[in-house]
DNA sequence: TCCTGCTATCGGCAGTGTGCCAATAGGCGA
DNA sequence: TCGCCTATTGGCACACTGCCGATAGCAGGA
């Protein structure tokens, strides 16, 4: 069948972003793409050059379209529309739960199992060694105190990202960031365990 | 040269290691892998299988021999020791900077700078959001205000793996976590930006 | 010292996937 | 209806992975 190029375009972006949401990268073949778009290998291409454009056109179109939170129109930030903003993320996330893990959550790993553990596996033990260096024992914390140290995690990477990569950062910067957030953390979600938090995050 | 089944593949891990730092994964190959291990390219089958398990293995190395944080031995843990902890870190860091760029820095795309600009550029454009629902101009911001909310985006993002793909945090637990943190990061920041957070974060 | 078995190491074969390009077919305007 | 324009196809060439039989170097025993 004949059609247009934008239909045909988004037609086997359609297609493909269903299939590369089931499978890594790496084991996607382009048949397999062209088979689910209905169309001829070549014609992939023809329109997108190489598989890995393809990928990155939908991985494009995945993250551009949701532009993750949902700041409220014109009136001035208060906490009602922080509150609405939170919301309206999640439920966008929700929505497009596989999209997200897929894409986004796994950091562009697209849905590798096995290297998605490895990491993960090492996160989490860091995670537990952020709370014996705080003191805190591991097996009878709250589930939230574990997620707020594994939050801590991400944020920790971030902030280094921006010092050590995109150098937005000086050192003492990112150090000073990295050693107050935590105890201000833990201190606003469990606040009778850590009562030395407080002092620290005035320091 | 005939080596004993350790030293080779100690040699193999090595080098491969150096060459995935330099390109993605998909654009290094096996004969690149071994001629840069002095060796033939069997012989990499022979040692690890596959490409895929040689990189995996590549990376379990890494992620575990520097466990991050460096926790104090015994005693129970005061400020003092969270802030060697910190510095630890930061220096462990500091010291393998590319290594762990690339490969817990990159999230496991394995240095793949298109991919990377697409993932880093929608996530400065949520930063970019999350500042103006919260009313602060991001141009007169300080460089340690912008990095705190990208923190609290990596942050996020591992909140929300908690929640919907590792299952340990409830929609609602999920929901708290991310809307007390940020403006309690932000206040312990920058405290005179943000004068209402004090009450959002102990609501 | 020579022989023999073991195993690290090599080189090539088969299958698969990508990238590309010339040829084809289908629709729209004249 | 004819002809051009372009979407679409199928096949060719190359690269790379995975595997396996063949080879070579080293050890221990006679």
């Amino acid at each position: 069948m004949r059609l247009d190029y934008d239909e045909r375009r988004a037609s086997i972006l359609a297609s493909a972003r269903r299939l590369f949401c089931t499978k890594p990268y790496s084991e996607v073949s382009m048949v397999e793409l062209a088979s689910a778009a209905g169309v001829a290998r070549g014609l992939l291409h023809h329109y997108f050059g190489s598989k890995r454009d393809l990928y990155l056109e939908v991985v494009r179109g995945i993250v551009r379209v949701p532009t993750l939170p949902l700041p409220e129109d014109d009136l001035a930030a208060g906490e009602r529309t922080w509150d609405a903003s939170v919301d309206g993320w999640m439920d966008l996330i929700e929505a497009n739960a596989e999209l997200w893990l897929t894409i986004v959550g796994a950091g562009g790993t697209g849905r590798d199992p096995e290297l998605d553990q490895i990491l993960d596996e090492a996160r989490e033990l860091t995670a537990l060694r952020v709370l014996q260096a705080r003191g805190i024992d591991a097996d009878t914390a709250p589930p939230e105190l574990l997620a707020v140290v594994r939050g801590y995690g991400g944020m920790a990477e971030e902030i280094t990202r921006e010092w050590l990569d995109r150098g937005r950062l000086t050192r003492e910067q990112a150090r000073v960031l990295l050693l107050r957030s935590l105890p201000v953390l833990l201190d606003s979600v469990v606040p009778e365990i850590s009562p030395a938090a407080v002092a620290s995050g005035a320091t």
